[in-house]
DNA sequence: CGAAATACGTCAGCCTTGTTGACATGACTG
DNA sequence: CAGTCATGTCAACAAGGCTGACGTATTTCG
């Protein structure tokens, strides 16, 4: 690398060094392990894994979304997610509806169980982020989303910027 | 769940809404996915997945670590390290040595190609992580670093903070 | 010394979750 | 009507987790 030696300007140099971005990118590694940690517990209870998560999370999230929607979302392919979305059905946690104006479209809610699980799940994830923000205080968390919004992908980003922008209706 | 939400008193407990936590939790998923991207792509190139990643990486980091100490930091079996790191030694990326002191240990290196792909691995992670943040600036960093080890469990942090504190002699 | 514990490797088998490719159906659209 | 689109599904495969069971050095401890 060595690059920032002889880079100009900038805001600072000191704090781009190698050995301080490996701390973040260190930090990226284990807290994510700590950030699924809890839902993963839940979860392996019930014989589903990390993919029903996120199934469940943005079906609560967007209720009504279609499958190429949430396709979009996940970036995964149609097979892998309806692999997942058909046990969820079966198992009667998500509901998918023929759409009203376009018949060719399934609109995906969750049924009461499946609020239920979400509940759950996401009280136990926002539970640690709560003690996290709670630690490290408002001008910290700030700091913190301006990063992940920055590590994003642009299109990434969009749909991010999209969904976060949107109350969550519960 | 719905704790703060009863008394909507100061500016201190608006921010840790449910809402503003399912934004941070959001943008984790996200971030995340930016944060591998970049690597694994270059990955797939050479038939490598993220688990081959993870071991080139704490390798690096400590050089001459142990088996059994590389499962404690990675978290998995050691059948499954076993199946990246014979791969990695068939390859030519890694060397695996017997002890000296405790001739039962062996100790890992990267090979000079192994040490090529971590560079170039990491060249672009750091990469990312740099323009991430050069865009948020050094405060963010310092809430972004502070929040994310507020979010790892207790051992993982004792973890992430013994290896953090060391440099990595590069 | 001898028994137990430790470090490592490996075989076999299973699961989840991702992939490609192919194909069918029904529904909208020009 | 022809073409495209949204969805579902079958089959086959790979990565990378897991458990359980063994085998083999080697070290440690009673």
């Amino acid at each position: 690398m060595a690059s920032d030696t002889t880079a100009p300007a900038g805001r600072s140099l000191l704090f781009l060094t190698d050995d301080q971005l490996r701390k973040g990118i260190e930090a990226m590694f284990f807290a994510y392990r700590g950030f699924t940690a809890d839902p993963d517990r839940i979860l392996a209870e019930k014989n589903y894994g990390r993919a029903h998560h996120r199934a469940i999370h943005f079906i609560h999230r967007s209720p009504g979304t279609t499958v190429n929607n949430l396709l979009s979302i996940l970036g995964v392919t149609k097979q892998s997610l309806n692999r997942v979305l058909r046990t969820l059905i079966a198992d009667g946690l998500v509901s998918s509806t023929v759409g009203a104006r376009d018949r060719r479209e399934r609109h995906l809610h969750l049924t009461p169980e499946g609020a239920a699980l979400e509940r759950s799940l996401s009280d136990a994830q926002r539970e640690r982020m709560r003690a996290a923000y709670r630690a490290a205080g408002p001008a910290a968390v700030a700091g913190f989303r301006e990063v992940l919004e920055a590590m994003m992908d642009d299109d990434m980003r969009r749909q991010y910027q999209a969904m976060v922008d949107q109350p969550d209706g519960r």
